[in-house]
Formats: structure tokens, C-alpha cells, sequence
DNA sequence: ATTATCTTTGCAACTTAGTTGCAATATTTT
DNA sequence: AAAATATTGCAACTAAGTTGCAAAGATAAT
């Protein structure tokens, strides 16, 4: 059992979740990626476990509500998701990182060091929550 | 001739785009409404006058185009557009402010007085453009 | 090890969002 | 008023995401 597997069956069981190759597949491929991954990322790399669509939905459902996955702000283009912090679960998400998205490569990542900048709002406005997104080039494309 | 259709007209002339009655009604809703504004949003508020959905879809992207809409981040859910500043051509956006989403009354704001807040990339990386959104209650839903 | 229980999957069918090609129509220019 | 050009409406399509349900799979209890 490689490090992976046994991070990611690690996971689930903290969860409650059962171990399916879906999940097991789906955890394992983002701890390899590190970065933002949408549903159909995630079907193109698992082609040959030839998973239901719907499974793989559901799994990233599942994943965001128990605190494993965070939703990452992507203003065009599908919903795309990315491994939590230790800090996430079942009740809240703490996911107040800047984002980054690469209009080269398209790759989305967690920049988990950048806090999000204070931002007052208007008197009257109550702020729950924040998300930044930073467009451009990354370190790879950039160079 | 009201006042709002006389400045759509206005507008239309301004970026040399021919002024039908879809473009005129939809220009309109954005100055009543004073928020972002989806598609659907729009389908439904422009009800009786039986616009074609590929109509609205086109007049968004036209608009968006030309400098006159842009499209507002919103994590869940369907592009939004917004009335640009002044500053925005055909060549250039300068939407560069923050945008709030009331999680009561979903509607979402371009808080033209609030610019972005500087943030510094990590090393090697470029920064082009940067959305913030923030959610929580409006003025009004926090009464 | 077998059974019972509860979870998860796969399928089919559906909804909603958005796009494309093209002929018909409307707008502007001359 | 006719010619030139932009815009619309329709039909058909792609892509994203959801729901219900029966069959299969995972865990827990015996």
C-alpha cells in the first residue's frame, strides 16, 4: 500500500465514509495533482476505472460537505474543487486563502500562505464570507 | 422617450451597435435594477416581450464585448453581468472593485467605492486581473 | 464465515446552461 | 426606396448537473 492509499483511506474512516474505489481514486488523485480539479478533470484521469458521472458528482458532494474538498472560485468554467486544510469539516470550511489561476495552463491553485486581505464593507453590511481570485501566469508559464 | 431609454440609446449609439428592442430592454432592466443580473434574471423579467433565449445570450456577450457588462463572480450558479463604469471599452475592463453577494436575497452588488485590496503573489508569478467577492447580508436583508 | 443492515453505485431519464448554423427579418446607409 | 449589413428566431445540439431507484458493495453483528 503506497503512502497515498493509506493517506486516503485514513480520510474516509475520520469521516465515516466507506472505502470505494471511487473515493479512494478521486482522494489519490488530487493529493497527486495539488491543484484545482472540476468534475471533468476528474473523469478524463480516472477513464480507466470507468466510473459513473454520477458517482464522481456525488463523491465531490460528499467530499465538500464532510470538509474533505472546498469549492475554489472559478468565474468561468465549471465548479473545481481542491483538497481542505486540516482545519475543515462537516461544520465549517476555512478555506480564506487566495486563489490562482493560470490563464496559461488553466491550473487553479490553493496559495494557503496568502491570507485574504481585510476588507471593510459598507456600515449596514455584514460580511460572512470572502473570496479572491488572482488571474495571470504562473511560476511555469511565467518563466 | 424616458430617461433610461433615452441613455440606452445613447449607449448603443456610443459603441455603434444597432438599437433593437431586446437591447434596449435589457440595457434598461440593468439601469432599473442596479445589480448583477443572470440570464435567467433577465428571461424572467423581460417576460411579455418574448425575447428569444439565444437573443439574451447574445446581447450579453455583445454588451460584455463592447464594454458595457461584466460579468460578476458568483461561486454557485450562473454568470452574472453588471453595468460597467464609464472607463470600460471595447478594449479594457476596469471592473476592479469589489463585488458582494447577499446570501439572503442572492443579489449581487458592484461596490464601485471599494477598490481591490493589493496583494502580493508569490514570487515568479503575474498578476492580471483579480475578482473578490464578498457574501453575507445586505444593508437591507440586515435589518 | 454468514447474515443482516446500511451505504454507495450505476443506469436511465431528466433539467438547466450555453452554443452554433442558417434563413428570415429588421436596421442603417446610400 | 433599394442595397448593404447587422440582428433575430428557430431548430438542433453540447455540456453541466440532478433525481429516483434497483442492484451491488461495505461494514457490523452473530
Amino acid at each position: 500500500m503506497t503512502h497515498l492509499e493509506s493517506t486516503s483511506l485514513d480520510l474516509l474512516k475520520l469521516h465515516g465514509l466507506r472505502k470505494t474505489p471511487c473515493r479512494l481514486a478521486v482522494l489519490e488523485l488530487f493529493f497527486r495533482e495539488r491543484a484545482a480539479l472540476s468534475h471533468q478533470n476528474i473523469e478524463q484521469q480516472t477513464q480507466n476505472s470507468n466510473f459513473d458521472r454520477v458517482t464522481i458528482y456525488r463523491t465531490l458532494t460528499t467530499f465538500e460537505e464532510k470538509g474533505i474538498l472546498h469549492r475554489v472560485p472559478d468565474l468561468e468554467g465549471q465548479a473545481k474543487y481542491a483538497l481542505c486544510s486540516e482545519k475543515c469539516s462537516e461544520h465549517a470550511h476555512h478555506d480564506a486563502h487566495v486563489h490562482f489561476k493560470c490563464q496559461t495552463c488553466e491550473k487553479v491553485l490553493c496559495m494557503e500562505d496568502i491570507p485574504l486581505p481585510e476588507t471593510a464593507a459598507p456600515k449596514g453590511y455584514q460580511v460572512k464570507t470572502a473570496s479572491f481570485l488572482l488571474e495571470g501566469l504562473c511560476a511555469e508559464c511565467n518563466g
